[in-house]
DNA sequence: CGCGTCCAATACCGATTTCGCATCGGCCGG
DNA sequence: CCGGCCGATGCGAAATCGGTATTGGACGCG
């Protein structure tokens, strides 16, 4: 699992679509596939279902996207975390 | 930034020192020195004193060190709640 | 005072991973 | 049927990453 993987799944979750989460993220739209693919490999189990207009996501999905969030904000923190030692802490 | 640069870190963090770290993560010595260099590059700003007997936390580092822990705290979380999905939740 | 030792940093190279382009297969709507 | 819109896959190029070998610097001991 990497943070560009859960950076993509929540792209891909909150466009419902991978062309647009493509689009969004900068990046084409077959790393998005695989990508999602390899981390519901590792996960072992399905994320969202395939449908013929998108991706809807599953109770899995549901599930991980929360804590997937709270990932991200916990990096952001991280890196906020350090730039408050830089400046000499304007609060 | 990685998660693994966030388990090297963490690693040498604890350890205080690259080659109990290396040997610990199951990797050499150059991958964590390089990884954490670019960690520090990203972020800009230095997270440990290269010290003669090892590595010693700066102000920088402590404050990342909570954070990253809240990280792979947060990935763990995230593994569990799906996992929580699969089996039909027998808490 | 050297000299050996222990530390992290760097040079170099091979292996692995990742990407983008092109294309495929499936599923609807007309 | 057929055309368009999905995600999935094959493939070759580029980037990333790790390991071995080595360097450079600081301390401890004779």
């Amino acid at each position: 699992m990497s943070l560009s993987q859960i950076e993509y799944f929540v792209a891909i979750a909150e466009e419902g679509h991978m062309g647009r989460a493509a689009r969004r993220l900068h990046v084409s739209q077959p790393p998005l596939s695989r990508q999602l693919r390899a981390l519901e490999d590792e996960l072992g189990a399905r994320l969202f279902a395939r449908t013929p207009r998108g991706m809807r996501l599953l109770p899995a999905g549901e599930a991980f996207l929360t804590e997937a969030r709270a990932v991200l904000d916990a990096v952001e923190a991280a890196r906020r975390a350090v730039e408050r030692t830089r400046d000499p802490r304007r609060e």
